[in-house]
DNA sequence: AATTTTTTGGAAAAAATTTCTGTTTCAGGC
DNA sequence: GCCTGAAACAGAAATTTTTTCCAAAAAATT
């Protein structure tokens, strides 16, 4: 169960990891080994997945999204494990979610512009058999965080100051 | 203009920014300092925009995506300003793109359950007037990776060993 | 109410890593 | 062949992380 530290800890690293802890701890009101000591923790709890870079999509040459909606016939548990198996194989996707409603699966692609996705579009349907595929281009990204809002967090009874 | 080792870099670090300067060096055919000084030059060009923490959406309740299509009869390049402006102010939006076709924009929007994505929904068109909205819920998140795909990088001309 | 156990925090030292400095190497141009 | 600049290296200095040991507070038990 988290406390009103680990949250302020989990606020800063997620917007920013190169903050020493030293840092953070001073920000969180603690002396650093404590305040260490409770990362570490939240890593072996695995409430800290990773520490990643963020590069700019621009800079690598990959600033189109699109989004692809797929609707199949098939249902069975044995052909999504499958199909999961290759959409994980292309780099490009970058998200890949089962949905709920008329589209049975929604991915995000990444590539440098409509060729290239064309490109890609065929590579992917020469892997798998697909019946309706549609694809919706973004024009634009406005918002892009992988910060999570940390509010709905259940918090453990704060002591009273 | 990045070249073969770069590339290589920004390969290790976009999966894992705990590995040491040192760690990486090694593992790209690098002493310490050079590779350290690439990878200063590749933050300083902005092609690393950041390092962060990723969370784990369990572990801070938000588990349930929602992509959000939003159809406006409103095109000002104001109303999108102030449009946008509102939107980033949510911390449940993670993403917001300006799409092409049929949706005007495309948001997504991660929260701890369906209540909790209403009583999002009815903050949201209490702060914007939007005349058409609709939601898709993804029952799972197959694949979700920050890594962007680096195979689009135009290299610089590698020197033959 | 007193005692023990457990938890949490702190200071300081040790270890590891990052950052910087000066020097060397190497390719290409003159 | 020699110069020039870019890129590399080794090692020192600075910073940060990690460990160790101890104190205080809180919780549980007697």
């Amino acid at each position: 169960m988290l406390d009103r530290l680990d949250k302020k800890i989990l606020s800063i690293i997620q917007d920013d990891a190169t903050i020493p802890v030293a840092e953070i701890a001073k920000r969180v009101g603690l002396s650093t080994t404590p305040c260490w000591r409770r990362i570490q923790k939240l890593e072996e709890d695995g409430v800290i997945l990773r520490r990643v870079a963020l590069l700019d999509p621009k800079a690598v040459n990959t600033k189109v999204t699109v989004f692809v909606s797929i609707v199949t016939n098939q249902h069975s548990e044995e052909w999504l494990k499958r199909f999961a198996e290759l959409i994980r194989e292309f780099p490009e996707v970058v998200e890949f979610y089962r949905m709920s409603g008329q589209v049975d699966y929604l991915l995000r692609v990444v590539v440098p512009d409509i060729e290239s996705y064309d490109a890609f579009y065929k590579r992917l349907i020469a892997k798998i058999e697909i019946s309706d595929v549609s694809s919706a281009f973004a024009m634009e990204q406005i918002k892009y965080t992988t910060s999570l809002p940390l509010s709905y967090i259940q918090l453990e009874k704060d002591k009273p100051v």
